[in-house]
DNA sequence: TGCAAAAAAAGTGTATACACTTTCTGTCGA
DNA sequence: TCGACAGAAAGTGTATACACTTTTTTTGCA
C-alpha cells in the first residue's frame, strides 16, 4: 500500500552502526508523534534497509515493541503499529489513575529538594510553552514530568508499570484527540500536583493526578465513535452526527 | 558450571516442531516450579539442542521470557533465570495488592452463575488438596484461582497486568518461602472472598484479597536476608544468626 | 606456590539463504 | 461485469555461517 515510505520519517543518523534498543526507540518516538499512524505496515526487511541492518536486529526490536504494545505482531503477518480501540483506551486510563494515584501518594513528602527543583522547573517550562502557543512542547515537556514522577516512584515495580501506562495513553491521546480541543492546557493542574507533593499530602496528591487524568481522557472523542458506528460503517449506513 | 542439564527438566515432547510460545510455556513453568533456580545460565545453543530447534527460535524465546521479568538478558551476557531481591518482592506485592484489589472490586457483583461456579470448583479443589496433604497441587490450584480472576477482569488492562504480577509473585514465592512453613495453608481466605464476590460486596471483596496477600508476604523470609549481608560474604564477612 | 598473560572454549551478534505463507494482480469463463 | 483461480510478488520462519566478546583454562615466569 503506502510504501512510500519513511527514510525521513525514520530519519537514519548516518554514522555508526544502530543498535536494536535504538531501533525500539525511534519507532516508539515515531509512533508517538503520528508519524507513523495506526495500522502502519512494519516489514522486516523495509526496516532493516532503512536503518542499514539485517532482519535479524529488526526482529528483536519489533519483539520488543510488541511487548510494550507499540507494534503487534502475529504470526506470518506482516507487524503492523498497534490501534487501539475505544474500550482498551477506557481500561488503559482507568488503570493509569489507580497506579499513577498510587505513585504520586507513595511519593508525597518524600522527594528531595533537587527532585522538586527539578519538577518545578519542568511544569514551569510547560506553562512558558503554553503561553508562547508552542503546543508540541507543551506536550512533550508534559510527558516528561510523568515519566519523571514514574522515574522517581519509590516502587520501581509500580514505576515500571506507570511508564508503560503513560506510553500507551499517550498513543491513544494523540490518536483521538479532538481536532479543536487539542490545545486545551489543563491550567493549573501540574502546580497543583507539585504543591501537594512538597506538602506530603499523599490524599491531595492523589486527587490531584486523578482529576488531571480525568480531565485529559474527558479531551479525548470517546463517546461518539464506539463499536456500532464502525459496524454501521462497515455494513454501508450512515453517520449520524 | 552445572552442565549438567535438563533434557529433563525441560521434558522435551518428542512429536512434531516446536513453538517459540512452547518454549516460553516450558522456560516459564520450569522456572516457576523452581527446577530453573534462580540465576541458573541459559546458553542460546544448549536450549536449541534440547528444543530441537536453532538460535534464532531461541532468541525469540528469550527475548519474550525477559519481557515477562522471567530471565534477565544483558548484552553479550548468557540469559539467566532472574533472581528478584528483597526490595523488587516487597514492591511486587505492593503493585499486585494494589491492582488485584481493585480488579476483585471491580469483579465484585458482575460474574455470572457459571463463573462464579467456575471459582467455587477451584476453592473446593484448593481445600480437598490441602486435607489430601497435597501441597504441590494446591498451590497449584490456588494459582488457577488467582489467574482466572486476572482473565475474569472487565479492564483488559488491568487483567494482563495482574496477570505478570501474579507470576512475578509466585517466584519469589518460590523462592524466598520460608521452608518450615512451606505447607501453612491460608484456610478460609478464598471462600471469604468468593462470598463477597458473589454478594457484590466491592470494599469487602477488595479487604479480603489484599489481606489474602498480606498473608501470603508473611509466609516470606523477607526480614533476615537483605542486601547488606550479600554485602558481608562477598567481603568476607561473618553471618550474624 | 602464586599469579599474570596467552590460548582455547563457550557464547552472543548479525547477515544471509532458502522454505513456506500470505497477499496482490491479472486473466479467463459464466 | 464479476468472481474465482493461477501465478507472481511480498513477506515471514528458521537454519546456518562467521565475526566478535566473554569466560575459562592453560602455560610460563618470578
Amino acid at each position: 500500500m503506502n510504501e512510500a515510505w519513511q527514510r525521513q520519517i525514520l530519519a537514519e543518523s548516518g554514522n555508526g552502526r544502530i543498535s536494536d534498543q535504538q531501533i525500539v526507540d525511534k519507532i516508539r518516538r515515531a509512533v508517538l508523534t503520528q508519524r507513523l499512524p495506526p495500522n502502519t505496515r512494519l516489514p522486516e526487511g523495509a526496516l532493516g534497509d532503512i536503518f542499514g541492518v539485517s532482519r535479524s536486529v529488526v526482529r528483536k526490536a519489533l519483539t520488543r515493541l510488541d511487548a510494550e504494545h507499540v507494534v503487534s505482531l502475529a504470526p506470518n503477518q506482516v507487524a503492523r503499529v498497534r490501534a487501539p480501540n475505544i474500550d482498551e483506551t477506557r481500561d488503559t486510563f482507568v488503570a493509569r489513575r489507580l497506579v499513577e494515584g498510587e505513585v504520586v501518594a507513595l511519593l508525597a513528602g518524600k522527594l528531595t529538594a533537587a527532585q522538586l527543583a527539578d519538577l518545578e522547573k519542568m511544569v514551569a517550562g510547560e506553562a512558558d510553552a503554553y503561553r508562547r502557543g508552542d503546543e508540541g512542547a507543551r506536550i512533550e515537556q508534559s510527558l516528561r514530568i510523568h515519566h519523571l514522577l514514574a522515574e522517581l516512584s519509590p516502587n520501581r515495580v509500580l514505576g515500571s508499570i506507570l511508564t508503560d501506562l503513560i506510553l500507551r495513553t499517550s498513543i491513544v491521546i494523540a490518536l483521538y484527540r479532538r481536532d479543536g480541543l487539542a490545545s486545551c492546557y489543563l491550567e493549573g493542574d501540574h502546580p497543583r500536583l507539585l504543591a501537594h507533593l512538597r506538602a506530603g499530602e499523599a490524599e491531595a496528591a492523589r486527587g490531584a493526578i486523578v482529576d488531571h487524568l480525568n480531565a485529559l481522557e474527558r479531551l479525548m472523542d470517546l463517546g461518539s465513535r464506539d463499536a456500532s458506528i464502525d459496524l454501521m460503517e462497515i455494513l454501508g449506513g450512515r453517520r449520524v452526527g
